[in-house]
DNA sequence: GGGCAATTGTGAACAATGTAACACAATGCC
DNA sequence: GGCATTGTGTTACATTGTTCACAATTGCCC
């Protein structure tokens, strides 16, 4: 499978999206070119492990020079698989499912939400934003007809692993999950969690003292 | 300040809470007594590593037996500061403030947003939820008074740094950042970024070749 | 009340990650 | 066209994080 994959460790990978964002900002701001110190500076963090990290995927700059924004976004927009459109669907139309069918910040980077399901009759075929909900059990025709690639989880703690297991099986093989549980998925398939209660809850061991 | 804190590293902060969510669960399943082997098959991890964990903060368990989930629990919600009641407020009521205050999963966990502000004429003086939004004006105090630790930032990546200076100048010491932004903060303020995007461009490496 | 099975806490080995050092390619100035 | 400057790519080193292995302890059972 990804044998001529020489092993990237995967906090490189969770970088590789920043640098995108500070690129693209710098290309905004009219900018050719840019040194590892200088993305440094914007990211908070050593040109050297910026170099680094770029090590990994080839040879993109010039010494003396710099590295070509333009180039450099080129490459990894490519190496991180950004050049095309994802599809995605999303399960649980409640309150934070709507909000993220909502949400406008993920079609310009090329995510797009095409389906929408709920296991709760009730909200079956009504609307949100564009998109009717469905059914559960249209999933896997969905998700294969479509070609649907990412699952988007925002069902109760509950239900998520439930969900997540029938994700898998209609062949989605990769999770962004909200809901506040660490759910099992079998190797090969992708999960990002989002939990803003986790991200408090550490925030406070360093808040104590000073309440 | 924290002199007798041996440094613990930033990783295990970041697991505390897993533990006590799966804690939590384990206790309301109605189990009195846990092992590091249980637990980490729930969570996916190793015992070692539970073991290690909570060793940087005293010795827990009891040989032969294992954790008390009852006593454990105490005792991480202690190392946390999650045994009183957390304040915090929120800048930028949008689509993506307003979700944020009506999410119901922060209050069970002990976090209160208790106001909400906006630069824009428009939104100031209407209400979300049973906040009425207030002008950035307030803000400092606001966090004085009433005792806000905690900023929630909502408002499009331009505002961002602005707003996020201006929550740091009002004694704010604390920072969940929803904004697409690498936010600078002066040392002793600790930032979370919530950030879907990133997420799934770095999910969609692993998953480019199998589109 | 003593042996046994279970499971912790932890130092030491190992692995991963981050930082610094540096040789040298490209550039531009005089 | 030399020469100083810049900033890469890479290797060597330092730090941080994870896993292992086992002595020490506990509670149970007979």
């Amino acid at each position: 499978m990804n044998v001529m994959q020489p092993e990237v460790p995967e906090v490189v990978v969770l970088r590789l999206p920043l640098y995108v964002r500070a690129l693209t900002q710098l290309e905004r701001e009219g900018m050719n070119v840019v040194s590892s110190q200088q993305l440094g500076e914007r990211l908070q963090m050593t040109p050297a492990q910026i170099r680094k990290d770029l090590s990994y995927f080839g040879r993109f700059g010039k010494q003396g020079r710099g590295y070509s924004i333009q180039f450099l976004l080129e490459e990894l927009r490519e190496i991180l698989g950004l050049t095309g459109e994802w599809r995605a669907c999303l399960v649980g139309v409640g309150r934070l499912g709507r909000a993220i069918i909502n949400y406008t910040g993920f079609a310009p980077e090329g995510f797009t939400i095409v389906a929408a399901f709920d296991s709760s009759e009730n909200q079956v075929g009504t609307a949100v934003g564009d998109l009717a909900v469905r059914p559960m059990s249209h999933l896997p025709y969905v998700v294969n007809e479509v070609g649907v690639s990412i699952g988007i989880v925002a069902v109760p703690a509950a239900q998520a692993q439930t969900v997540i297991d029938r994700l898998v099986e209609s062949g989605i093989k990769g999770i962004l999950n909200y809901a506040p549980v660490a759910p099992y998925v079998p190797r090969g398939v992708v999960v990002r969690n989002i939990d803003p209660v986790l991200s408090l809850q550490s925030m406070t061991f360093y808040l104590k003292n000073e309440r």
